[in-house]
DNA sequence: CCTTGAACTCAAGTTCACTTGAACTTCAAT
DNA sequence: ATTGAAGTTCAAGTGAACTTGAGTTCAAGG
């Protein structure tokens, strides 16, 4: 572990595209861990900056950074991860980027199906009750017009 | 405009599924229009269904109130919005939704590309390089390692 | 030594989209 | 007339993900 390994945050920052404060941040959320120089300052080793490659896409999927939390914790802490450990973080972080398609996809297939007639039930187009579109789709309490999963939690 | 048509906000939330509050900081938002019973209570016609079906699938795709608030004003104030004026906005609204698709398609498809060797690149898979993912991908300030879009705004 | 830029801490602020709570009022039915 | 459910306002709170600001310290060069 040498010491031209650690990076000072602003190196981190510029490779990185994080700021500083978000950086801190997540090292207070335990997403990313720093040692200290002598006088206090932040060190980062260089694997952090893939870390934050997987922080950085995964947010970009939906993922909450409790979630992302939960998922980096799969790696290991007392060894640099390999490529399998990558490997098989993001093989488990892909099957939420497919479901995320899947729905938007089930959403824009509704539209399509919907919009000849403009009535935007995305549920059921029933042209014979053109003016309340989302009574009786379901008489069951907590009855959602849109199939949720689209947005996380 | 027979008092029939007229919904009170129970009756509203049944059939929506919103809350009762959301639907009140709707009305405060501009999003929803109530007129008022006489002892003060709100009255919502039947149309404003369809304008809270709009708003939940529009939510559902990512777009925010404000944004959706402008969509909504594209519809006519002074009557009850046709199907071809609802065609009109839904249409509008589907771009957002492929935009949305492809952006997600090109991160898996990217990660797909990346999987096998585990870089996280996701831009570039640079197996010379591979403790520094990050570095060397663009040089301009701003750089980001990722297609953003995904995340409106 | 002195300055300058980069980094530090800690509390508080920001945005979005609502929800919650307190303290009433109105409506519909008996 | 009474009562209980449903509705009202307004201010303040929530949670996620950071950012901002104030005030302080560190590290390197001249």
């Amino acid at each position: 572990m040498d010491s031209r390994d650690l990076l000072p945050i602003g190196e981190v920052v510029r490779r990185s595209g994080f700021a500083a404060s978000a950086l801190r941040f997540y090292e207070a959320e335990g997403l990313i861990h720093a040692t200290r120089s002598p006088g206090g300052q932040r060190l980062f080793e260089r694997s952090t900056l893939r870390r934050l490659a997987f922080i950085r896409a995964a947010s970009n999927v939906g993922l909450r950074l409790e979630e992302i939390r939960a998922e980096l914790a799969h790696l290991p802490s007392n060894r640099t991860p390999t490529r399998a450990d990558w490997q098989r973080v993001s093989r488990h972080w892909r099957g939420r980027l497919d479901e995320q398609i899947a729905a938007l996809e089930r959403l824009r297939d509704g539209l399509d199906s919907c919009i000849g007639c403009g009535c935007l039930s995305l549920q059921r187009c029933r042209l014979t009750n053109p003016d309340d579109v989302v009574a009786g789709i379901d008489e069951e309490p907590g009855a959602k017009l849109l199939p949720r999963a689209l947005r996380p939690l």
